[in-house]
DNA sequence: AATCTTATTATGTCTATACATAATATTGAA
DNA sequence: TTCAATATTATGTATAGACATAATAAGATT
């Protein structure tokens, strides 16, 4: 059924015999059918309603899945050498502007946390991070001294939803001196949100030097 | 099974009962079992090997779904107006070069588009456009005068195969002119190609203002 | 102790059948 | 002609049962 769709059998905006007549054609179970055609539907390629049927999808707008590495993995899958500073530390209870990045309440107790991530000595990625520790109280006995938030995080919480800002702006201050950048260099932002079962779990904000970070997204959609 | 893991009761790296007790449990039948657990583990939140059993994921590295819209739709989700301008259209064979971007054989036929698309009047996105003939022949047809090569391609062309790469950039002479950016203004570039059954469709760079542009994506893993 | 062979086990996939549900068509009444 | 009630249809979900497959565990052999 792929192949019908990437030849034009199958074109934009086509309907496709319905899931009993194809089991008939490629002499399998409704089930079967039904299975592979809800994959094709995940994948973005076909478009299916209730009695209407199923038909190819015109505007394939469909989303490119992002992997977002740990700092760690992709540095050394680069062969470098990673490198890890807490610069700082501290607990605090939210204010407003806080609460609105973090999802919080405001006087939330939240963890602060300011780290640095190293590639080969050489500054790579300066981490700012907000943890509620209401939704991950244990997050307090922590130092972060040897691990960095992001990867304590990924073993210990988990997140059912996420949300991403990507952006390019020029650096602050503090972020032209923690990574060292040259004149006029831009900053790649990345701040990421997250929720474990609608309670606000981190907020986050990783600033990469502009000049050598580029982030790589590979997709294929069907086998 | 969700909130059995969101509340810890399966906390991260255990192994949970197999298919058939967890029937059991819930009072089901097995394929309903399998296909949850089939859905947790797409979104990530569990990993399941044959006879191993399952768990729950440990390093939680799943990806964001990034939705990359339209630039129109972008533009006119913010109730601005959209303009579109084409300024240059031409048909080449690929050299060395480009051939590496778009993945094609030297000498391949490629129509090459750059346009500017606007909101309310102002430089918003600038687009360099490559689209590979041997594999989307009838573009060579299309005059892109009314519509853009990214909405035609949506409605024309599918992809099996995406990969994206972000980066924040200090503009080009050209962007710096197009896009009318303010000194020290960087730009957030994105690129990407896209390949349908293996054969490369179009390589395209999207260029847009750092200061005023975010790329926003929300991401609910489950239900 | 090391290695090869063979069970065993949990997931992966498929079948045939049944009923639920959403959306469209059709019918009937006002 | 308009609008509500009803029938139809394709997808959505569930079922019990069967066999395939990959990975481990256990046993036999060297």
């Amino acid at each position: 059924m792929l192949a019908r769709i990437t030849n034009r059998e199958w074109g934009p905006g086509d309907l496709i015999p319905n899931e009993e007549d194809l089991a008939g054609v490629y002499g399998c179970s409704r089930a079967t059918v039904n299975r592979a055609l809800r994959e094709l539907a995940e994948a973005g390629l076909i478009e299916r309603r209730r009695k209407a049927g199923t038909r190819v999808a015109r505007r394939s707008t469909r989303g490119a899945m992002l992997q977002i590495p740990l700092v760690r993995a992709e540095i050394e899958a680069s062969s470098r050498r990673y490198g890890y500073v807490l610069l700082h530390r501290s607990t605090l209870t939210s204010d407003s502007a806080l609460s609105g990045r973090l999802d919080v309440a405001k006087d939330t107790p939240v963890l602060f946390l300011r780290c640095l991530h190293l590639a080969d000595g050489e500054p790579y990625q300066l981490e700012n991070r907000w943890i509620n520790l209401d939704t991950v109280p244990n997050a307090a006995e922590v130092s972060f001294e040897e691990i960095g938030p992001n990867e304590w995080l990924v073993a210990e919480v988990p997140y059912t939803r996420a949300e991403h800002i990507f952006s390019a702006a020029t650096p602050t201050g503090d972020e032209r001196d923690r990574l060292r950048l040259r004149p006029d260099e831009p900053v790649f932002v990345i701040e990421r949100r997250t929720w474990l079962a609608e309670k606000p779990v981190t907020y986050v904000k990783l600033s990469h030097i502009g000049s050598s970070y580029r982030m790589v997204s590979r997709d294929d959609k069907i086998a």
